[in-house]
DNA sequence: AATGAATGAGTATTCATTCAT
DNA sequence: AATGAATGAATACTCATTCAT
């Protein structure tokens, strides 16, 4: 019952962050208001626009916030990883692990935000695009490594996105499967035949690293 | 059986939808003012409220309307192929020559109608989950066919419908592939192979059907 | 004490800039909120704005009104006068009678309409600039017709705007002269003498059409 | 007595209303902003509040000190000439001179400081009676004098300031004339006969302390 | 079936002012 | 004297929906 928040200390900009986050995850982009966000931070209207020029600014600066610790999780966990294959199979077991322990990134960053005109949308598409060429640059790397045969591998790396994007995001309006990471072997096994490879035992331990919070 | 090309003689329902799928394609979910709907339907507000109980069940009626044009051009092109494999390579070519001819029906239907809070999107789920269903369906015969190794086709299924969405979605945003159709041979070489398939041979001559007009 | 709005039956439109009139007067362009003048317009925001596209344009309206009637109103006095010099007199005649009758009027054409912007003044000065290019033309004309000697009357007849302001500007702020209509002889004296013409019997009877309204 | 050129090395307070001038100036009243003003100042709101109690207070302060400067200037060049004509000539002469080598000053006092509601204009109107009444005073010592003959100078005065306002408005607002100063001569000569003097020959050499900086 | 004026709750944003440091 | 983060009331404007005709 006890409400006190958690962030109460933290500083006004990012307890502004942090509950335009739970806002957006629970009412959409459009849904979310000024009012709720800063009525969440405890903070007041004319705090917000000391901070943020706008609301959509302010989104933007959430979502930078987000994909770049989400990213920072993926290639950290890449990092250990003896071959191209490995490292991607790491990537998407990662990714996939984050978002179920972290389902309001994972409805903001993948579901709430698009969809509001193309300006917007253009502006958050970079996000998809930085896992789909961290993906293709392994590919690449495993086809030069003759793991895999030649291939676009632009275009895979492209449907590799969606197809965990769709995994996930069943998952955030159905609940299953549940949970998520019970997906995450047949998921891999699909994706590594889909490219040619064998799908067996690419599956690495999570890293430590993939524990951290995102947001 | 003959459509009007234009909606001058259309009855005030259909133009409304009609001029909704344009706004809506231009401006995104809540970006389309039903003000600017009627005006481009050269109707009113009364009219507008006498067909529509509401804008969010007008959208669904549009929607509605669409899918099912989709499913049943879909389900056409599949009807002639002998097996399960043929009849989805099928659903797949007709799915994205499709939305490559009518690009407003896939920015409606893939991109601006969704991350409006979790309410609207669970009503629009089930027209992405009635494409992997078919899909499921015809994955399940091929495994009872031995045409295809046993394996989770329901997730199979879903990560199809996503990598579909993504491919279609960066053409909508970025006009990549220039045609959208040039991706249509290494995407189904990506999902057969995907299910242990022969990638080889499966794809169709386009049915007839699938030329027609979708709204 | 019965506050019924006189303008009770008035379509909303009109009903608005009546309402803005007496706000404008009260409380000046900026202190003038939609809020209030909707209120005392028994209409709603809504209302406003489906007549207006903006609170600017309102005002443009609304002095756009005002400044013809006031323009016609003169112009009518001006008619039956059989000389250059009777037509500037009566009216000036005019319009300091015209405004002394309604003081609002005063008010918002004369006082609280300016410095608010180089746009929006300029948007303004027009009205000013009418009246001053109607006295300039029947000065013109008395040159003409050698009843004063040739001079500037463009600048004249600004100064003359001026002059006619000022004076009505410190009834409004302070009352005097009580009622204003005494300024009406030496006003005119000095006018007609500052152009060089015998002060006496131009003075013309006020004409009854001067008595109209003009809000 | 040798005015820093700049303001850069000024006391805050003086930053201040420098910067209040040119802000004033180019966004009127309600359009300058505190914040604005003190980012031109290189100071703080903290700063502000410290030596004004309200953003109201601190325009009367600025207007204060250029209207002091302005009577100063005017005064000063009235003080050598030998009769009340001669002096009055002079200082119209002094303030349309003055007016035209400091716009900012122009545009601040007459055009961007009034229309904002009778409280504040009642606060402002002071400053133009002053100069009102400088000039009744020497109107009246010219009728003492049997320079011209009886009249209603508190009413002619007002009318004259009325008059140079005029002219200086629309020189503020279209530019013309240019120079401003090629309106004095004729203005001159129709307010001397406004009064029953002949125009000829008051107009003096410009005294050298009008040169001086206002601001 | 159709019209379009009317409604009012809701929105993002501004801005003079306060206050702890 | 000075700083700048914080405040919140106020603002113009939007938009889905209603309703008399």
């Amino acid at each position: 019952m006890s409400k006190a928040p958690a962030n109460a200390a933290a500083a006004t900009y990012d307890r502004i962050l942090d509950a335009a986050t739970e806002v957006i995850a629970q009412r959409g982009y459009s849904g979310a208001g000024v009012q709720e966000i800063i009525e969440r931070a405890s903070s007041s209207k004319g705090s917000f626009y000391f901070h943020f020029p706008s609301k959509e600014k302010m989104v933007e600066a959430l979502v930078g916030r987000m994909s770049d610790k989400l990213v920072e999780t993926v290639q950290e966990a890449m990092e250990g990883q003896p071959t191209p294959l490995h490292r991607v199979a790491a990537s998407i077991d990662t990714l996939v692990s984050t978002f179920a322990r972290q389902r309001k990134v994972a409805q903001v960053l993948l579901l709430n935000i698009i969809g509001h005109g193309r300006e917007t949308d253009r502006r958050f598409l970079p996000m998809r695009e930085r896992f789909s060429q961290m993906i293709q640059e392994e590919l690449d790397a495993a086809v030069s490594a003759d793991q895999i045969p030649p291939q676009d591998t632009a275009l895979v790396s492209q449907m590799w996105v969606g197809a965990l994007h769709e995994v996930i995001l069943r998952w955030l309006l159905t609940g299953q499967p549940s949970p998520l990471t019970n997906a995450t072997p047949p998921l891999q096994g699909a994706l590594m035949r889909s490219i040619g490879a064998e799908p067996a035992s690419f599956t690495p331990a999570i890293a430590a690293s993939a524990r951290r919070r995102l947001s």
